[in-house]
DNA sequence: CTGAAAAGTTGGAGTCATTGCAAAATTGGT
DNA sequence: ACCAATTTTGCAATGACTCCAACTTTTCAG
């Protein structure tokens, strides 16, 4: 009844193996290091490190991090009067402003996006999270719309919305891999944004506007 | 001098093998078939299978089928006063009314969507290829522009016409894959053309516009 | 026409990710 | 302390991919 005790090792084992993964990876490189090694630095079997991560990629970038549904959430809690678009806009805008690690805006960010860029196995695995984005941002998209199933549009939004976000995140790891700090980037990052939203059409801009049923 | 009838032999093998590893991945799947089987299938053995192939994704899907350069091509040969979208744009009509086999409207072509749809592996492998035109697409922007290192528009002009053509051959796809018709899918993405160029801003339609230096 | 050099093919061994299975160790609750 | 559920682990196997040395075929100069 206590909620297992079982369940809090359970997490904290996962954990500890993430971590000590993630250090090794960073240090060596994520094509380096074998899923062996990371096992054996962790003190645990191969077979334990499967037991948690379905794949080795996931000791690096757990998606169960909430990252999926950040857009529905953001397009669910947009304000009155405000559009699916703009709502992710404003959210962008406040998570740059504020210079947000949520959104890699901090020290050693470089570090992880380095080890990333360098794996090919890496870069997949965030393009399908990318892809299950979208996927919850069309669903999401149909029913705060009512779209009926034949309507092109919804995805055409949330294809758009997640481009733009999409573009948001590449261009903060690559201008923080190029050396930058989280200031300048979010700085420059800033203008991006500005440039972004000048090249979305209104109909983008005005699509699903919160109590404009 | 006669130009190697090595080289004449090379390109047929290569080929057969590709033909006869495609024809297997059809008929029982991608993970379904080992590089072993291929080699066994072609006659050849699985060193000579690696000697032209650098990974089995690459069996199935033959990125030098000019597919990388397809957007720049377009984009380089723009009419006189057309812009670089207006030129995707009508490339891709032109392609989508004539029912052409090159984007996907052919029959058999479901059978081969199949295969891509149900193999992480080669999803994958196809996302690649996209970031490829992409990349492609934003320096042949920059050439045509004249745009300097520092100016982000081409990335994001880049960015939005590669995700007009992606949704478009995603499109034809997912259709395809639902039974359609060549014929049937063909007046679909014409419908779902005309909302993809509304949805897409002036900003956009205009850059680049040959001749307006 | 003939004998290398050059290029292509092959077999075999090895690495690594990933899976399946059954034995062994732990843990929670009684 | 004991039982049953849960975890952890060892072992074996599959399959992609690489490296390497031996072997065969093609090219070409003499």
């Amino acid at each position: 009844m206590a909620e297992g005790l079982r369940e809090r090792k359970k997490r904290q084992t996962r954990q500890y193996i993430s971590d000590v993964a993630t250090g090794l990876f960073i240090e060596r490189g994520f094509d380096a290091v074998t899923v062996a090694e990371v096992a054996e630095a962790a003190d645990v079997s191969v077979n334990t490190v499967y037991n948690y991560f379905p794949a080795k990629e996931d000791l690096f970038l757990d998606r169960s991090k909430g990252v999926v549904d950040r857009l529905s959430r953001w397009v669910r809690g947009r304000r009155d009067g405000e559009s699916a678009a703009a709502a992710v806009l404003r959210e962008l805008r406040e998570e740059v402003e504020s210079v947000s690690p949520r959104i890699g805006l901090m020290d050693g960010y470089a570090a992880f996006m380095r080890v990333i860029h360098d794996s090919p196995a890496l870069r997949s695995r965030m393009w399908a999270i990318g892809q299950e984005v979208v996927v919850d941002l069309e669903r999401t998209l149909r029913e705060e719309t009512g779209a009926g199933p034949d309507d092109p549009l919804p995805d055409l939004i949330a294809g758009q919305l997640s481009w733009a976000h999409g573009t948001v995140m590449a261009g903060i790891g690559r201008r923080m891999l190029a050396g930058g700090t989280p200031a300048e980037v979010s700085r420059e990052m800033l203008l991006v944004l500005d440039e972004m939203e000048d090249l979305l059409s209104d109909r983008v801009l005005n699509y699903a506007v919160r109590g404009a049923g």
